[in-house]
DNA sequence: ACCATGTGCTGACAATTGTCAAAATCTATG
DNA sequence: CATAGATTTTGACAATTGTCAGCACATGGT
């Protein structure tokens, strides 16, 4: 008994409920909302409330045309020179960062249910870009798909965190969710390796190397970037990489202008999966944007685990640009 | 290309088409047309026509989720082409049949008490359907309403007679209840005959008469349908009304295609409403689903007692299918 | 029986969106 | 480089859509 039964029934229209009713006549007749309001018995305000609800309840789906983002030249020019499968180029608008930001996740929101299919096992990273991500993907059903988060968690001053991307990322697909109940890094490399032995986290890790997709976003090796400022490396950590060559971080892990992880104390102490296993995926979605993600985003290419792109136009020319 | 070269750019944002930014922002981000006016930095009136092209070319798609999209347009198509005053059509879901004929019966208990008024008296008729329907009323109150017993009870191994149907659905509606205190069928014409004379018979049957709305479903006549496993009818009767050209089965009564009732030896031996009173109702609601029900739906709308039907999207499709 | 509460509906007004003719701009050509 | 012809943009106005406070009615509790 829900609300609707209270709610007039449309006369001789139909029997179904009246917001669909509604919804039909504005979005597939055409009809506006006068004429519906004089159809339906009902004031014009009344179907206006009626065609919100109908929104609200998602009868109603609005989408872009993802071709056309795809096709643009860009995305084209990315595709070409970076041997993707397919890239999503979309205008950056001329906001701040943090809306430049969201309007890439919702994108990138927007095209992931098309890259899944039933069946699928999708490993998941962390960090703001797949936080919102998570958040904007429209509730989607897809059959039998299995999310697992690939790195362990970190307590963040952001408030999200790896467990509550990959388990919001379940939730809006419909999906199963394997979390890693185990911290990203912890102090004693012993103390991880053991970690990695315990039958529950052990489980936990064999569920990624069975993924067939990622997503995933590259971070900088900025001494302000979130690698540090979540705690997972110290800055310390963070100089003496540097020096070793590293130009981004994928994962929590590492990597050089030709996209290998440099190995470092680090890695021991680290729960979570390990770059070899990104290599060969269906489906590695690489999710950035912004000036300071250009040459990690190059690196993270370079390294073989990128198929798809999701990115602003004007870190699309860039890339370009510093490829040459 | 033509036409887009020579377009303005939009100013450090893009390269790309100013449409596909226009678009984004209206359609994506949720900006209005003055917002969007000033960042592009043309006259909102271009904005419109940017938004117009972005449809025009299908950047755009704007679609009402499939199950409620299909269910309405079935619902339409039903009324159109069989003349009803409405159709309440849902998605079957992919449950076994059971669960099918549960959420259609839920469905018609959703509906039903929109459809009643004050001073109504309800007929109603029995089987699996029309039981689980009672149950699934949500209590409601309706005033004097009464609900009348269509056909006479019998014997079933299933737990539920026509006079439970009728009482609880009474139950639930807050109305006043006419049974019918007779079996279904007799062994013998004479002995029916003597009981329809009956002061307390001819009562509750003069009652049928005046009825000014009905539920009942269509029943098929396989072999294992409930007319035979409920006694009403023996596999010998049914074969012969099959050879007499029987496609279903309304109220306890054989129909042929066109929805006439075939004369029989079995109307003299029934005690229940005859078919000739089920025309011209205010309503005559038709709850039924499955693939073996199409036929004799069909059969029950040609009789032309039907006003309302409600069944599921699979079914409405073959229906319309098999009409042609 | 009464009142408090919640929910849906409505009318009047505010905001947004669509239309159209005229002006501005571009392209091709003599 | 002037001009016709086509296309795009624009401002003013018209139509449509959204908002919100208040009303009507049903429900649940005292």
């Amino acid at each position: 008994m829900a609300t609707s039964l209270r709610r007039r029934t449309a006369g001789q229209v139909s029997g179904e409920s009246i917001v669909i009713e509604a919804a039909w006549m504005y979005y597939h007749d055409g009809l506006n909302q006068t004429e519906i309001a004089k159809l339906l018995q009902v004031s014009r305000a009344t179907v206006v409330n009626y065609l919100q609800e109908a929104r609200e309840r998602g009868y109603i789906r609005i989408s872009l045309a993802p071709e056309v983002f795809t096709s643009h030249q860009l995305a084209q020019d990315l595709r070409e020179k970076f041997g993707l499968q397919a890239a999503f180029v979309l205008p950056r608008g001329k906001g701040t960062e943090e809306e430049a930001l969201m309007r890439v996740a919702r994108g990138a929101a927007d095209w992931l249910p098309s890259l899944l299919a039933p069946g699928d096992r999708l490993g998941v990273a962390w960090g703001r870009t797949i936080f919102e991500i998570a958040e904007a993907i429209e509730q989607t059903n897809i059959a039998d798909v299995t999310v697992s988060q690939l790195v362990g968690s970190m307590a963040t001053p952001y408030g999200f965190t790896a467990e509550i991307c990959s388990a919001h990322m379940a939730r809006n697909l419909g999906a199963t969710c394997i979390n890693l109940h185990a911290p990203a890094v912890l102090s004693d490399p012993d103390l991880a390796a053991r970690l990695r032995d315990e039958p529950i986290i052990r489980r936990q890790l064999d569920a990624l190397s069975h993924c067939n997709k990622a997503l995933f976003a590259a971070g900088s090796c900025d001494p302000d970037s979130h690698i540090v400022s979540s705690g997972l490396a110290s800055r310390a950590d963070l100089d003496w990489y540097v020096k070793q060559g590293a130009t981004g971080v994928l994962c929590g892990r590492f990597i050089d202008a030709e996209g290998q992880a440099i190995p470092g104390a680090l890695d021991d102490r680290m729960i979570g999966i390990t770059l070899d296993n990104l290599q060969g995926l269906e489906v590695g979605l690489l999710v950035s944007e912004g000036d300071a993600k250009v040459v990690p985003m190059l690196s993270a290419i370079a390294g073989g685990c990128v198929t798809h792109v999701v990115t602003s136009n004007e870190t699309a020319r860039l890339m370009l640009q510093a490829a040459g």
